[in-house]
DNA sequence: CTGAAAGCGCTTACAG
DNA sequence: CTGAAAGCGCTTACAG
């Protein structure tokens, strides 16, 4: 039969098409009746631990899997989330979906995954599809924190959390810290002994970019030290960071230079640093460089390496499941954004000045 | 509330906690016994136009939505798939991911994300999970095509449809036609005047590398023209291409030269046209560079722009859905792995000689 | 401590 | 053409 393992079809426990086993099942060969069974099962009512005991036992030794359709019914809960992205790259949406998977599948839930690209109607098939699936919440991710998705999330009437998106007042809603990424990205370039500090970053409407360059401009003022120049808002390709790294070095340009760049993300790092290595400058020992992202296809393959903020999104989705299962529990979860942590990963491309690494 | 839209919570249709519409509640306001509503819904059994009129629109005025678990629990189908993936970057997950959706929406059907590097353990939690959830079926989706999960996917008792991994013997799966679009690539590097075309790719334990490198040398010995040198395998980095590149065009290296250069990644793409561009070379004047995956990021990002290969992968995903649905109704379905066309993206790497763009 | 019964929201033979 | 009834696999008052 098509799609089935090769051999021993007949001795596999359950084959295809089998009658599944039922709590019924269990409740027979443990002797006992369905209401016990059920109950032994999930540790709830009193009973002799003998009982229990042996209502697992037969339950292990069937291989018996509770039907959560059934339970769903009955309990009103599915045990199940939706997570709504239109980040059809996945780039940010796979690392936060991977966090939120990971920390429900020891709760038993489970997550549908609503992905692509997003119209207006697209959204409300999607929507849709989760209202029919009983879904007990829903997640909107996003690609960047400042817009939502194409349509309004109406009044659902299960909890929904917005994950590095947009986040309507009085919803609850989880983004990276970029200020404190930042901060601690510049904190670094201070500790290694950068005094000349740049910032090179994307497109001005992203709100993003005006985080990072607040974090930017903060951390330096705490060390008392002068930004160099205005932050410079650009695109968020290699090509501008590129561009702009070799105006700042230009020969004939201006006799003030930074030694040390922070930049908007890792594709701005790259070519900053491809830039600079080109005009035969030295990185990290003229100038250090650090990024944002840990994007690390980009990250890694940047010579050197580059020392980059990791966004924690992986957590990030873990931490919106947890508040998710309490929203669904009725546990009271302040409204509004909470801001992540960001974690800073020191690679090659930051050093002290004049420092020559193998 | 926390997780609640702003204002007019009260004017909304359906406010949460609020009691869901059943078909009951449409039957009574439809006037018609709950069968006859269910049939009516379902455009089964027979009955005149008017009534069924009457409770589509008793259903539309309600918002009426079925619940899929009590539907799922009679019809004894969830109208649930499982993706099962060990992607963590989502890199080729995510399209896959976006296909299969996009394929199933419409079909009511939706998807459940198991993503995460996996460990046997993790998998085997996943799987249980997903037979708990009913599932109709399981998609397992890889990162390559000669690698599986870390456990056997037993005897389920649904079908298994294998996306982009390895598939076992009697089992159906859907993968890029690697051999394909190496020919489309290398064809096209012909027809812009291209002879003497070299093959630099990744590791030579992939079976990718292997397919990819038949092709090139396929549709050279169709045009009479010799493969030049042998493939080049190492890694799927930018810096082995960068490396390859500059040894092959190393002024006391060898006199005879490529003059394009088929890649087998857009990493190893980007790092050869970096080192041929670093040489004082012109891509694509002098050399042309054509890449695989249509990794939009790098290939964009390239100058210039890289000519690639795209995979697929979305329409993969849907074509996988397909089969996949086929599998549910009982139709037949071939086992073994079917080979889903790659279509050739041309940028601005590849050109006939001394051509010079703008 | 244990069980019989009702019910979650649907669909589907079976009657009429 | 339409409806009353049984049942999908569970859980949970309600009795005992």
């Amino acid at each position: 039969m098509p799609g089935e393992g090769p051999e021993q079809s007949k001795a596999a426990p359950a084959g295809r098409g089998l009658a599944r086993v039922t709590i019924r099942d269990v409740a027979e060969m443990a002797g006992v009746s369905v209401t016990t069974a059920s109950r032994a099962l999930n540790d709830t009512g009193r009973m002799t631990e003998a009982t229990r005991e042996k209502v697992r036992a037969a339950a292990d030794q069937l291989g018996y899997r509770p039907n959560s359709m059934a339970r769903g019914l009955v309990s009103r809960r599915s045990f199940t989330l939706g997570l709504l992205t239109n980040d059809s790259y996945g780039r940010f949406t796979l690392p936060i979906a991977a966090g939120l998977s990971s920390g429900m599948v020891d709760r038993g839930v489970s997550v549908f995954l609503c992905a692509g690209e997003k119209d207006a109607e697209r959204t409300r098939l999607d929507l849709q599809a989760m209202e029919e699936k009983c879904v007990d919440g829903l997640i909107v991710a996003g690609k960047r924190i400042d817009r939502g998705l194409p349509i309004d999330i109406p009044h659902q009437r299960v909890p929904v959390i917005y994950v590095n998106s947009a986040c309507p007042p009085g919803a609850v809603g989880f983004v990276p810290d970029d200020i404190g990424g930042a901060r601690a990205a510049v904190a670094h370039l201070v500790a290694v002994g950068r005094q000349r500090i740049a910032h090179i970053t994307g497109p001005r409407q992203f709100a993003a970019t005006a985080l990072r360059a607040q974090g930017w401009r903060e951390i330096l003022e705490e060390h008392e030290l002068a930004p160099f120049g205005e932050a410079l808002f650009g695109e968020w390709s290699e090509d501008f960071g590129y561009r702009t790294a070799q105006t700042m070095f230009d020969p004939d340009g201006p006799a003030e230079r930074p030694d040390g760049i922070f930049c908007g993300n890792d594709q701005i790092a790259r070519g900053v640093i491809d830039g600079l290595t080109l005009l035969g400058l030295r990185v990290p020992d003229d100038i250090s460089v650090v990024g944002f992202d840990n994007w690390e296809i980009f990250a890694k393959a940047t010579r050197p390496p580059l020392t980059t903020v990791d966004m924690g999104l992986f957590d990030l989705g873990q931490t919106a499941g947890q508040a998710m299962l309490d929203l669904i529990d009725g546990k009271p979860v302040e409204p509004g954004i909470t801001r992540t942590p960001c974690r800073l990963v020191v690679r090659e491309s930051s050093a002290p000045p004049g420092h020559r690494p193998l």
